[in-house]
Parts: structure tokens; sequence; C-alpha cells
DNA sequence: CGGATTCTTGAGCATATTCAATTGTGGTGG
DNA sequence: CCACCACAATTGAATATGCTCAAGAATCCG
């Protein structure tokens, strides 16, 4: 199959969990094939991306070159719920967020975005093998991520969910800290964003928080950063540790 | 298709909401496209669609024809999480489902299901147009749904929950009732399921259906049928009103 | 250094869960 | 046709978990 007839057969990624490293490779390599036709955004904290493309209101594609980002909605009454949180390498399109909902686009980060309109991004894949996988794998990993996501608001308690976030920041932007067996992070976003993720509230997500760092699972540490004294403890309080080990696993452990 | 220069371009539900109506159109459409590549498989309530394909494992993907399935994922230790419910139209590629998650792809119902290996539906989105353009709105469709059912696990209380849900089965399946001002539709799902979407209880979930029928807004009703007395007093109940008719909202209103 | 913001923490409360008993429904066989 | 069983759904009382509200501590920024 790698007799390059087809060059989507070659693709093996789908067969395996992508590798994250790879995953900054690729999105390099497709700056060539998309960068005539990007707009490049450049992001800082708290900044609101607006969705749609202003000409016509067509339908725009995002693609999170550096930076965290945050997709949220909120419902009448209801406080904001952030639906997914994005790293680099991952894929908005605007009509992933529901209309009437009151979606946002929020940088979390300074950060590199690049948006271009759908119907391009559409065209490019139908050419590019490279660009429609690229798509995929990222389509893949986020509905795989989102399914986690839900599971863990729908099903788990307040200690199982916030573990479950740690381990998913630890996975996927973490380094190994200098006293072995640990984690550190940056926390790139507020205890209310990370609340409006968990559906929880602030106040029981600090108390979660405190707790986890009194039982010495964290350390103490300054305000925008999170060390992880034991993942493995961690991910023994997570229900999903597995799945997202499967999903983004290979960065750390 | 369509004759325009560049059928992409001619594509136009991109820009709108998605009309249900034509979505059952298209997917005959497809049928000529896909037929000589699918795997038809007749579904039945309770059994279990491998996700994978039997042959080395490869990446598949599933397009609903009729009938209602469930995703859902267990982690372990607790209770399962039905991610998302797919309806006729609605597309399944077995890497949205995350590892090492339990996943599950279980019909409600009696129906049909397309299956096919995901190598071969990405070569056909490359040369065909439409299918391309099928499966993109199907995953706008579903990723705004899905952000729409995370708000509302995440924010909503019991009530608002249940309103959201019977809102969405009542706009995507509804019929209008015969006495004016109603809509009838079959449930297709067990208390457990619904109760596992909505990250309920089925005890509580079913204290709340109680509430419902004796404060008027739905009907007692046979087993497995529901009868929404007024939708509008529905809708008044659930803070995704708003977003759900503007995605599901042009077949019964 | 001062003011504003974010975060932490406690006490009381509300909502949904748990557990168990009861009722209802559908299917099977006499 | 009815009796019976297994299973699904309903309902109540007690409990637990996370929320609300308010006050205080820590941190950031000018």
């Amino acid at each position: 199959m790698t007799s390059g007839a087809n060059p989507r057969s070659t693709v093996k990624p789908f067969a395996g969990p992508p590798l994250a490293q790879s995953k900054t490779d690729r999105l390099a390599a497709l700056h060539a094939a998309l960068s005539p036709h990007v707009a490049t955004i450049r992001t800082r904290r708290g900044q609101n991306v607006t969705l749609t493309l202003m000409a016509e209101g067509g339908e725009a594609a995002f693609i999170v070159r550096t930076g965290v980002l945050t997709v949220g909605v909120t419902m009448p009454g209801t406080s904001r719920q952030v639906v997914a949180i994005l790293f680099p390498g991952d894929v908005l399109c605007s009509g992933f967020v529901p209309r009437e909902a009151d979606g946002t686009l929020t940088p979390a980060n300074a950060g590199e975005l690049w948006r271009l309109r759908w119907s391009v991004f559409a065209e490019l894949s139908a050419k590019d093998a490279a660009v429609a996988s690229f798509y995929h794998e990222a389509i893949d990993r986020q509905m795989a991520c989102r399914a986690i996501h839900v599971a863990a608001i729908g099903q788990f308690d307040c200690r199982q969910r916030v573990a479950t976030f740690l381990l998913e920041l630890a996975l996927r932007t973490g380094t190994p800290s200098p006293s072995g067996g640990g984690v550190v992070f940056d926390m790139p976003l507020s205890r209310i964003d990370v609340a409006d993720y968990l559906g929880l509230n602030a106040d029981t997500l600090s108390r979660t928080m405190s707790r986890l760092r009194s039982s010495g699972v964290l350390n103490h540490s300054e305000r925008n950063r999170v060390v992880v004294r034991d993942l493995r403890a961690l991910g023994a309080l997570s229900p999903a540790s597995r799945a997202l080990i499967a999903l983004y696993g290979d960065r750390v452990l």
C-alpha cells in the first residue's frame, strides 16, 4: 500500500493514535499549501475572535498555529459553557458553533491563528491529500476529545473532573519536571474558564484544587503554573486516564 | 449534481441552517456514488455494531440511512455516557470514539446503516464534491449539536435538560399532532438511555417527566410515544430552544 | 503603594442521587 | 384467555454533593 499509487492510502496515522510530535511538523508542512490563502491573526488574551467572515458572512475555518483558545457558548439564563479548548493543530469551522447560542472564540494566550474561507479550505482538501488528512485527523481527535469531555461532565464527580482536566493539560502541554516523576505546565485558563469548561462552580473548583494540593498530588506554585507532583496518582483519580493517554499520551509518557 | 462552474461553490447550505428536508434527498442522491463501496447493515434494537473494521483494523465510516443509534462511552467506575444520538444523515467515523473508553454504537431502532472503509470514503470525498459537502455538513451539524449537548449537561438543571432533549427530538423526528399546536414523536430510547444521554439519574429523569406531564406540557401516552401538548411551552423551558430551532427548526416550525 | 481583580475558604442551602418499595408493561406458556 | 414472570418505569424518604453568598487573602498592574 505504500506503493505510491494513491497518496491517501499511505497515510498511516488514521490507524493509530496520532503522534503529537508530528502534529507541529505537519502544521509547518501545510504552511506552503495554505499560506497563500490564510489570514494570520495574532491573538492575545481575552480578545474576541469573530467567528464568521466579514464579507457576505461566509463560513470560516480556523487553524490554531500556536497558543490556546477556548470555544464557548452561552444560553440565555445560564452561565457560559466552554465547549472545547483548542491547542495548536486544532481546527474550528464556524459551523461547529451553534447559531443563536452566543458562541465565542477566545484566546487564552498570545498565539497565532490562521483563518481562511471554508470554501477555499474545502477546495484545497480535495486537491491536496495532506491537507485533507490533516483536517480529518484533527476532526477525529477533537471528536474523541469531546466525547471524553461529555463523559466527564455527565458522569464524573468534581474531583474526577478536575483530575481529568489536569491530566489532559499535562499530556498535551506538560514537560517532565526537574524533580522526577512529575510534570509541569502553564495554566492558560483562569479559574472561571476552567470551571466553565468542567461544568463546575468556580468556588467548588478552587476547593477541589486545594484538596489536590493538600493530598500531595499537586504542588503549591505560582499563579499560572501547575506542578503535578505525581502524574500516576493524578491518573488514578481520573476515570478517563486510559482514554486520555491513548489520545495524547505520546508526548510525556 | 448542479451544473455550476465549481460545484462546491454552489453548495449553499453552509451559509444557512441545513434543511432537514433536503437531508434525506441528499442521502438518496449519494446512493449512486457510495453504493458500490458500502456494506449495508440492517440494525435492530440493542444489537452492538462493532466500530472498527474486521480486516486489519482499519478505520470505518458509518452513515445512518434510517433509524436511530446511540454512541456511548463508559469510563471505568462510572456509568455509561451517551455521547451522541445519531439520526438519518448523520455520520460516525470510528476515530470519533476514543480508544480505551469502551465505545459502543447501539441501534435504538430497526434501521439501515452504511459502513465503508474510511480511506475509501476519503477518496470519494476528494473526487466527488457532493460527497465532500455532505460529509462536512454532517460534521458541522454534529459538532454544533454536541456543543448544545455539552452546554446542557454542563449548565442546565434537570428540567432544562429534559426539555432540551424533548425539543430536539420533537424538532428532528416529530410530526404536528392532530390536535393543533402539539407535536408527536416516537421515543426511540429507553429511560436509561435518555438518562445516560442527559447525565442524569434514571429516577430523576422519571420524576422530571412526570412533572412535565402534570404541568400540562406533555400528555400521558403509550409506552414509546411522546405527545408534546404545547411546543412553545416546552421551548420556554429550554435555554437552548433558539439554538435548537436554528439547527433543526425547519421541519416542524 | 493602592486599587482592582482573582482566588480561597467557610457555613448554610438546594438539587439531584441513592436505595428500596411499588406499580405498570410486555412476553410466554398453560 | 388468563396467570405468571421478567423487566421497565414510577415514586418516596433520607442522604450527599456541589452551589450560593459573603468575607477575607493573595496577586497583578498601574
